[in-house]
DNA sequence: TTTACTGCAAACGATTTGCAGTCCC
DNA sequence: GGGACTGCAAATCGTTTGCAGTAAA
């Protein structure tokens, strides 16, 4: 169980990074960069449209969407989708790392496996496959919602 | 890469299964079996329904949806939803094992990684996670694509 | 005969897209 | 001032659902 504390550098190097693309800075786009960067439990779309309406109320999913393709494409965040119930995001990918979906409370954890960091180089010559990224995932129930028989949430 | 073989025990054991929920044994039924289970490549809800039609040109997409979500509750089938383009269907989840994704030809291939087996255990003592199931995916393009520029399918 | 299953079409829900107006740079 | 961005609403698309008719047991 990891905790991710908000980087302040990543913020601006993710600001950086969008000028240098030719992208424009602008306050909903700023607080859609800060929420993921500071969310450990890496929120659906939704809810960091709700974070940013806290300070920007206006803004619309669709700036939400447009702002987490952008990132997905410059690679700094990963995009954890679950099939049902959508898709969460996930603003460090950079170190790589399992996830632990409670399917109680819905909320992701990270995991560090060391043993994992090996498996890519092992699994492409066993297989002839070129990885060019994974994905580890553990379903199960977190150690809160074992001892809390209501939900958290 | 694993070949999975066409078992028509295993097609007993499901018919079976499925009689004894007091479910009934269609020919649509049945053909959405035998193609589940003779797929080593995952196929998504469409490309099933496409493969029914084969025999039963009446088959409905919500026919095959209806018969796969009855396999993913007996646990017999896995989803492996990719969040872009649907899901992929997994008639094998018995003996758990890791996907190889084709970025290029978008087939699913198995891998058998024995490293991965102990994983469960050791994450549910080191982190307090009670775990039920888990998903190892690899992401790449596989050898044939490496070799051929003209994607496959 | 019973009632689970089928096929159709409409509903759903997350995500995307098109567009006119806005406002970063 | 120009063009990228925003917000809105409509469109997408895989999947689900409701329902009347059909067929397995």
């Amino acid at each position: 169980m990891t905790e991710t504390p908000a980087t302040p550098a990543r913020l601006d190097t993710l600001v950086r990074c969008l000028k240098t693309r030719g992208c424009r800075i602008t306050p909903q786009r700023v607080a859609v960069l800060k929420i993921i960067l500071n969310s450990a439990q890496h929120p659906s779309a939704e809810e960091i449209h709700a974070r940013v309406q806290v300070d920007y109320p206006m803004t619309s999913l669709a700036t939400v969407y447009k702002t987490l393709a952008l990132l997905k494409d410059m690679g700094q965040v990963t995009e954890i989708s679950l099939g049902h119930s959508g898709s969460r995001y996930d603003g460090h990918p950079a170190d790589p790392h399992s996830h632990l979906i409670c399917l109680k409370c819905n909320r992701i954890f990270d995991a560090d496996i060391p043993a994992l960091a090996a498996l890519p180089q092992s699994v492409q010559q066993s297989t002839g496959f070129t990885i060019t990224h994974q994905r580890f995932d553990f379903f199960g129930i977190c150690s809160e919602c074992q001892n809390n028989p209501t939900s958290i949430t």
